[in-house]
DNA sequence: CTTTTGACGCGTA
DNA sequence: CTACGCGCCAAAA
């Protein structure tokens, strides 16, 4: 990681760290969105947090999982193979796919209200 | 050092 | 519902 020294000093912790700290934050069988996140953690901007998720390494502690575009589906580079296996883990979790695997974030949507 | 692209969001037409 | 454009920042080339 490196340090370095933005002209926002944050409140000892990088802006990376803000996000994951968030996505872990979501409850199971839920599921958040880029902006929402980008808002909590005081994000510049909403892609900020999904370079984030792509930044991520398998087996972390963050469920980016539960991370989805604001059009309630699931978004990554290149709508490969990996769109599946996110969608089988959320299923697992009790999140329900709509038709093009999109989900109802009305009632999945976190945080709630 | 510059330029391009990118797991995005939202307003407006 | 789709389509277009703008804004925001970071990492890679």
């Amino acid at each position: 990681m490196r340090m370095k020294k933005t002209k926002s000093p944050d409140s000892g912790a990088t802006l990376y760290s803000r996000i994951y700290a968030a996505v872990r934050k979501i409850p199971k069988g839920r599921v958040s969105t880029y902006g929402r996140i980008a808002r909590l953690v005081k994000a510049p901007g909403p892609r900020v947090v999904g370079y984030a998720m792509a930044a991520l390494p398998e087996g972390s502690s963050v469920p980016w999982q539960r991370v989805v575009n604001h059009k309630g589906e699931i978004s990554l580079r290149k709508g490969g193979s990996g769109e599946i296996r996110q969608r089988r883990l959320l299923e697992a979790e009790g999140v329900e796919f709509k038709l093009r695997g999109r989900i109802n974030l009305k009632i999945y949507g976190w945080p709630d209200p």
